[in-house]
DNA sequence: TATGAATGAGCCTTCATTCAT
DNA sequence: AATGAATGAAGGCTCATTCAT
């Protein structure tokens, strides 16, 4: 629990350096197949046949596989941006509520994130090196409830001998059931945090 | 989060009325195929390849199918036997423990039953009717839980405003990732448990 | 060029030990599949698309993957038979003509075995070693070539120092055109071996 | 075998009447497509995928589809060029040797020419209209051999009765396994028309 | 004109399920 | 009853060819 990843900007699909300014229906094609993607990955999972998102993306398969030869690179370029996003909501959070309301928030935000992503702890750990990266990059969110949770434990809140990645890895399997079914649950693991905390001063 | 579920007896396979007695290597064939399904369901989930176990059980893919028509009779006979056992582990360690240590050890064992089930959840919830019924006895699991958060409810040592059901779920769902790594999950569950107690009087 | 092969009785697709005396209907499959086998690839080369294969032998291509899991392996079974075939020929010849008429014949039945196995040299110097007992087969032949040409050089009639494989994959190449074409030629390489013959006696 | 075929000059690509005075890019592009293109097939033959060909070439496909349409006018404009260069060596090699002589070193010449052309003879028999006019090329060679193999005749080294074109083509054939395969054989055919020769008169 | 993105037909391969033996 | 051979739908992937930019 310690793969720290370099945070490289998160850029998807293809970076815009100076060269070609990236073809307007190429880009089009991409954000298609990205948005498609997620859909799809969501309803049927990351092994949803191919051809199904070059369906709802509008595109034909040759499309799909010019932009993710493999099937690995789409969903890393799926997940990778919402990653960031989720990431960046923490120092939101910690900026706006007290630790312990933080990080009860920040989990609920991450339930959300997970619940939609059928399939995806699976392939996550199926040892195909094509999401090592992937795994890796998930590291931000850890490193992001890192610092909630020793913000938390630092104000006596809660206890402070857990593992960010434990804990992250326990939320994303709750998650699994949907939102609804994984906020109380995520609910009472915080709980959980705080029965063994110990008062901060006194 | 109700749905009882009607204890049929755990019968398997075929129900034996008073007919034909089951020829001797009808059922030695039925219980290869239970026994190489349960390892292979581990192994692969339950979505193993339909040969890969008719193989491990020594018999031909006939053979399985005449058994089990679909591929979950095979998956809800292959269950309910577990289900069994572990709801029945509940009396025992009632007995054995305080109420609080009690639910935490039942959960701890419900944890290994569910550990080694990949891919099962998944097939639960498809909406397949056909694991209506699995989904349904579970219920016994449920009821099991309810008794034991009812009695550490009674005495006080946790709060008593967690469904039995809810709280079932979010353990199956922790112990995708393995025993080692549910395992202190479960316990900080646990222990939000009892961060809400309500001092049971006295 | 000495690569001389182990004549393992030439058996094709399964071999009957014992065992299971097999399945009439399989057997009807497999001999369908060769046949038809031996003649797409005439037709349109040993590439030629496996459902054509499986359609003209009137099986589905499942039955095909289950006889042939590789192209490999239908292309060695269609060919070793013949190989065998053509081998045994040169004894027959051997025995019934003059040493020089005897390797002009076989030349000739070696072309006609040639003649129609369009794509089949690429295939076998593509460094896949799932040719590589098919090469080791046609040893078979070249060995038949080695006795039919040595017979000649000792009686005079043709030169010595031709390498059978070296004559032999010319054959095969010029073959490649079709028997027709082909044959004039041949005669015409024989002629070459009979120009440069050392008058064995006087 | 008299397909005389029409020179017609030997141009390739596009002829460029008086009009445009073929832009200088342009020309660029279709040298650069003709020289990766002898490339290419020498390679991996003239089935070769159509981008490895542009993008050895530095150009897009487009590109390459503007200049030949079809794959056919590529392999024609690039085998052309190298027809003429062939058949213009026969005089020189006439002027240079005694006719039998001449006649060897021709075929030689003729093996290397061929020896990298791998999957040209199955096209040109494909019986694909678009060959047609390269196979007619060809006619410069097989009348260049004529008049070889006429002189040969003549001056009594060789038989008179061999036909060019078949001729050819088994040389063509015996080409396929590479020159230092073929050479040997080739001589061996040389030494069959000579085998044959009628001792000139004298 | 040049480019390379998009398209989709076509081939390969696996595997659930049926059925002859 | 048991067996495993046969079937064919389903899904992956490539690449020739067209067409927007």
């Amino acid at each position: 629990m310690s793969d720290e990843l370099s945070l490289e900007g998160g850029d998807l699909g293809r970076q815009a350096r100076a060269e070609r300014p990236v073809r307007a229906d190429a880009q089009r094609s991409l954000d298609a197949l990205l948005q498609a993607a997620k859909l799809v990955f969501a309803t049927s999972g990351v092994d949803a046949p191919v051809r199904e998102i070059a369906e709802k993306a509008g595109v034909g398969v040759g499309t799909l596989y010019r932009h993710f030869p493999k099937r690995s690179d789409l969903v890393i370029a799926v997940f990778k941006r919402e990653v960031d996003a989720c990431a960046a909501a923490a120092a939101t959070l910690a900026a706006a509520y007290p630790p312990g309301e933080a990080l009860a928030k920040w989990l609920e935000r991450f339930t959300d994130f997970i619940a939609t992503k059928r399939g995806l702890a699976p392939a996550l750990h199926s040892g195909d090196p094509a999401y090592a990266s992937l795994a890796a990059y998930f590291g931000q969110n850890r490193a992001a409830l890192r610092g909630l949770l020793d913000a938390a434990a630092a104000s006596g809140e809660i206890r402070g001998d857990v593992d960010a990645g434990d804990l992250l890895n326990a939320v994303a399997h709750l998650s699994q059931g949907g939102p609804e079914q994984a906020r109380p649950m995520v609910a009472l693991l915080v709980d959980g945090l705080r029965f063994g905390a110990r008062p901060s001063s006194a």
